[in-house]
DNA sequence: ATCTAATCAGCGGTAAATAT
DNA sequence: ATATTTACCGCTGATTAGAT
């Protein structure tokens, strides 16, 4: 009901009053590309400055003299919105990649530890059958470790979907495991702190070999677990 | 409330008659709610309508009489480019969200499992001890079981400067490790390469400290790791 | 010529500070 | 306490430039 929303267009002139910022022709003006640098270089160091800073910006900089005060901060306003949503996406990118490419390195560690663990039991169900035929053995303690069940991660996570997603970025992160250095940014997430958790590569050439180091981290408050990988 | 789309203008000279795509006076002008349905329901089906299709729809819609041909365009332009931002956004947060939960479960399981492999290299370790005090082993076989594969790695790669390296290494990088995730940055002079990467770990136990150590990169046939991990 | 991507700008809603 | 002001943000229509 209702709306009836009224005069919709009709054309009309730019009734040249304040709308300055439109040409007669009532077209945008696109900002020169000094203007733009001028206002970003503000933007580097201020991304949100006062109105004061504003004006301040506009008598000290005469490029920007025909820019209307409102336009600044209509400018700055978008300038914000538009590097945010650029920022978020490119930084949700960035952290799925680290992210699928540490969950594949965690799946393979795994299954290579429950190789370990059975080649381990089995071991130790050898020696144990040792001690046993010789008598002088007396003690037993060693049941509780075969006990240990073993294979909950299999079925837990397998999404398909994200593992196909896995595989495809993992090529790429093994692209550039190889010859990069590490810089650190934030987790989404995760604090400062604890619960942090990362995967980094590190390469160097010393004395005529190049040596290169992989690495996996988390920390945790009690726990520090670091695992650095070297090979030339 | 009632809308009340009231244009609060100043007047317009109405003289022009330039490109009627103009906002009237200069001022903004939203569609209203049936219009945006109406343009909603098309789109669903044929999100990309051709021209004709679009002069056809303006004829059988009254609702869209007065809004003109080049504005129906730009809404389908502008609502294509839209629905993908903020598809690709979601998208990237509940992918995110996922790996974050995945990857806590791989973290706890591999927690799990380095544990267990921990004590079972503990145990391993006391009953090897148990056996050699017992001079009743009477096979020679026992010695290759206890020569695992897993020790035999820690023992084989220790070349002392890649130890300095890797130590090195996990200095700086510790000092790094803040609450933090890695960034990968590309290295001059070094081409990403096809080395393949997998993991091992070997624990081993000391006194009833248990020391983890665990690597990846499996690499190509020539090449040996190192690898050292801290684990309290 | 149309599409996509980027950009400019207007409007409504909201929160905080200030004025009445 | 209520009303006004101010700035900010999200959304949206419109424009431009470049690619197809």
């Amino acid at each position: 009901m209702a709306m009836q929303v009224a005069p919709v267009h009709r054309e009309s002139s730019s009734s040249g009053s304040i709308t300055k910022h439109l040409t007669d022709n009532g077209k945008y003006v696109r900002y020169t590309a000094e203007q733009v640098e001028a206002l970003e270089r503000v933007y580097a160091e201020c991304p949100k400055p006062s109105s004061l800073r504003r004006q301040q910006l506009i008598r000290e900089c005469p490029i920007l003299a025909d820019i209307e005060p409102k336009q600044i901060k209509v400018w700055f306003q978008n300038r914000r919105c538009r590097e945010k949503q650029r920022k978020e996406s490119s930084r949700l990118q960035i952290v799925n990649r680290k992210l699928t490419a540490m969950n594949k390195l965690l799946m393979e560690e795994n299954d290579r530890l429950q190789k370990q663990v059975s080649q381990l039991v089995c071991e130790n169900g050898f020696m144990q059958q040792q001690l046993q035929t010789a008598p002088t053995a007396t003690d037993a303690r060693c049941e509780s470790v075969v006990a240990t069940p073993q294979h909950s991660l299999r079925d837990a996570n397998n999404p398909a979907g994200l593992l196909s997603i896995a595989e495809e970025t993992l090529s790429e992160f093994l692209s550039k495991a190889t010859g990069t250095a590490v810089e650190w940014v934030q987790m989404p997430g995760m604090k400062p702190g604890p619960d942090s958790i990362g995967i980094f590569s590190i390469s160097q050439s010393c004395s005529g070999v190049a040596a290169r180091a992989c690495g996996l981290v988390s920390l945790e408050p009690n726990k520090v677990s670091t695992l650095i990988s070297v090979n030339n």
